[in-house]
Order: C-alpha cells, then sequence, then structure tokens
DNA sequence: TAGATTGTTAATCGATTAACAATC
DNA sequence: TAGATTGTTAATCGATTAACAATC
C-alpha cells in the first residue's frame, strides 16, 4: 500500500492533482528508456502505450506542467525530462538517508536507478556492529547513533526505513526530530508522524493482498 | 508506484470499488494488532484512527461488505477480520512463488507477515547456481529451470519478481504461461501481459520522487 | 429511557473520458 | 494545402464528505 500521510489537498503553488503527480515518475522512466534509445521526439499516443495510461491522460498530465508540446510534431523527449524533473523537485541532487542495512536495506541500498533520478544516497544507519564499517551501495554503514549527526551534515529531508517493526515509530520519531520531512517506510507497522511530514508506505503483504482480490475476482 | 494492470472497471460479483480494495489490507493490519491486544470489539472511529482514513470512509468500506457491525455497540473484531479476509479471497492458503533470491529475494522470503495473512511461500527460484540449495525463509532455493514445475506442482496464482531489470519481461513471460495471474513486480520495467493478469509494481525511485514532490512542496 | 454508533443518504468534490478546435 | 498532434473543453463518472435516521 502507498499511503500517503500529509497532502490531502493540492500544494498552492503546483496545482498538480495526487494522481497526476503519482503518474509523473512512470513517464520520466519510460522518458529515459527513449533517450538511451537515441529518440528526441514521441508523441502522447507512443508514450502513453509505454506507461500504461491513455494518452488523454498523458497529455492532461503534461499540460498542467505548461505548454511542453508543439501540436502537430510531439513532444522533445530530453526538455520533458527536465521539465518533470523540476516539477518533482528533483532539479538537484536530493540527499536519501537510509536506516536498517538487512537484505532489504541492502537491496535498496544497491539499486542503481537510485543517481539516475536525481537521488543520491549518503548516509547507511544499523544497530547491529556486526554490519557498521561495511559498504552499502556507495557508503559505509555507520553505527545508529550517528543518525542524528548523518541527517544533520548531510542536509537530508527524506529518508528510507527498512528496519523491524518493532522499532519503525522510534526510528522514525528521531528522523523526524533531526530534521527530516519525507518517509518510505518498508516496516508492516503504520507510523504517527507530526503534521508536515509525509509517509509513503510499502508493505508487501498489502501489496499480496490487493493482487490476491483480483485473481480471486477474475476466478468467478 | 503500485500500477494496476487490469481491473479497469468493478468485479461483478464483487460490488467492492479499487479504493476500498486498496484500503483493506490497513484494516486487517490494524485488526490483527488489536486482536493480538485481547480486544474484542471495535467502533469505526477507533478503528479508523489506527488505520489514517476518516471514520466515514471507514463505515462505508465496511458496509460495502455487509451489515458487519452493531448500532450503538461497534464491530466484533474477529469476525471482522474473517469478512475482510474472505472479501479479499484470502479464505485458503494461497500459495506464492518467488524469483530471485538476492537481497531483495531474501528480505521477501524472510518476510514475517506473510503465513499471517492467509499467503504461503511455496517456492524460491534463482538463476545463480552458487543460490541454488541455499535456505530463503521456509524453503530451499531451486534452478530457475524448475520455473514451470515449481508453478505447476503447487498451483500458485500469485508471483513475486525480485529480478533485476534486464530479465524481468522474460520472467513474467514464463510466470504468465506457467499460469500465474497476479504479479508482484520489484524490477523498474513496466511489464506487458495479457489480459486477465494482474501486475502490481514496487519501485523505490518512483516512491521517492513522488516523497520528493511532497517535500518541495512544502518548501515553498 | 438515554447515550452511542452504525448504515445510508444527499451533496460536494475531483478525476477521467471523448471530442475537437487550434496549431504546427 | 493536407495531415498530424497538441491543449482544452464539456460531459460523464466515481469517490468522499457530512449529516442523520435507524437501531442497539
Amino acid at each position: 500500500m502507498s499511503s500517503d500521510g500529509a497532502g490531502h489537498h493540492r500544494g498552492p503553488g503546483s496545482g498538480l492533482s495526487r494522481p497526476t503527480v503519482s503518474r509523473l515518475p512512470g513517464y520520466l522512466r519510460a522518458l529515459s528508456a527513449l533517450a538511451r534509445a537515441g529518440t528526441v521526439r514521441v508523441s502522447s499516443t507512443d508514450l502513453a502505450g509505454h506507461t500504461g495510461v491513455s494518452s488523454a491522460v498523458l497529455r492532461r498530465d503534461l499540460s498542467s506542467l505548461g505548454q511542453l508540446g508543439r501540436r502537430g510534431v510531439g513532444y522533445p523527449v530530453a526538455a520533458l525530462q527536465q521539465a518533470i524533473s523540476r516539477a518533482l523537485g528533483l532539479v538537484e541532487d536530493q540527499p536519501v538517508v537510509l536506516v536498517g542495512a538487512g537484505h532489504l536495506g541492502s537491496a535498496l541500498a544497491g539499486y542503481a536507478g537510485f543517481g539516475e533520478r536525481g537521488m543520491r544516497l549518503c548516509a547507511v544507519l544499523d544497530a547491529d556492529p556486526r554490519l557498521v564499517g561495511e559498504r552499502r551501495g556507495s557508503v559505509v554503514v555507520r553505527p545508529l547513533e550517528e543518525l542524528e549527526g548523518s541527517v544533520a551534515e548531510s542536509g537530508a529531508r527524506l529518508a528510507i526505513m527498512a528496519v523491524p517493526a518493532g522499532v519503525a515509530q522510534t526510528v522514525a520519531d528521531r528522523l523526524v526530530a533531526a530534521g527530516i520531512r519525507g518517509l518510505l517506510n518498508f516496516a508492516p507497522v503504520d507510523l504517527v508522524v507530526p503534521r508536515g511530514v509525509t509517509v509513503r508506505a510499502v508493505d508487501l503483504s498489502t501489496e499480496l493482498q490487493i493482487l490476491a482480490f483480483h485473481q480471486a475476482e477474475l476466478r468467478q
């Protein structure tokens, strides 16, 4: 499940609806693939085909970012990438802190698409002293005690939590107190955070249960 | 991001809206916690408080499953768990196949909430011969060649993909051909599947980008 | 009876869709 | 000019909200 802790209304300056924001990363991914393949121009029909939305939805979403295309021609790939990145607040490298260096944390740290999309992993922390000092991605695991220091020195506003459910709320509290404003939570717990902090949750069993529903529905 | 490959309309027999289905697993998780704590009865206001939705949404969602509560009293916890599980198609253990035994696959296989919620990990497969034979969760890693056999002998309809992006589509094709009807994909690729197969996608950078947007919005 | 709480209604709000005029 | 494709409009559709009658 992806729950949205804050943001029950549109942001004042942005004018982007929640569904639009949730689709933009998908467009960005498809555009990266097109750019790698050397494509310089794309129509709404083409791009929609790569992302699983209708061309009407795509044009509506893009038009809310400004007049990015040319009628009769299509959209320039590079300019579109820039415009979407800017709309998502990815103009410069966003430092991100990761808490938890177990299997899940290791997988997340090693994720290649990280740097490609305006994000930079600046610290990995873990409570287990046996993991401290090991490499994860491009950084070395630090003890959990250095959480506050890591957030402060990097200026990170975003954090990923790959910790056991039992300690998730405590870790979240410390991250928020240290200045984190966006949390991506992989622990199967509903975190309580102050207003102004956004939580997104990824939970395996939630996803599987939604899948089970669709599958059961088709059997009928 | 959680994209829904199929199901662009309500299922005929179910009468559950998509937003309702996506919230049910959250209710189930909160109810499990309440049951563990010995609570036998809960009001819509209480349960809503544990799940981050309004009490009006909660009552509306639950009423679409039937008349489960009693006015002036509230909802019985145990009966509610059963009703939601049944609505999600979790009446009996769902066998699930996992492809990929790397860091991410290992984390997923070790996930405790698996069996608690009507799911059973029945096979783990990997292309790397060095991983074959190792334990992951309650099962032993098998070579990728045994994918079709694993699906057939378990009767699994659901599969989890924790494989590199480059092979994701190929693996998906094989799983679908073997009889899988629901795919949970962790690779950053938009999978193409036939009608009747549901894909849900979990992508780290998508989630981070949505988070970045909210965080940037708050700064303005 | 009095208080509490559900299930449901009606009104509001927002997103999607289809179509097309504007424009390259 | 003719063909293609965007940006935008108007209509449809669906979800949320607030309020309250029904009921324990």
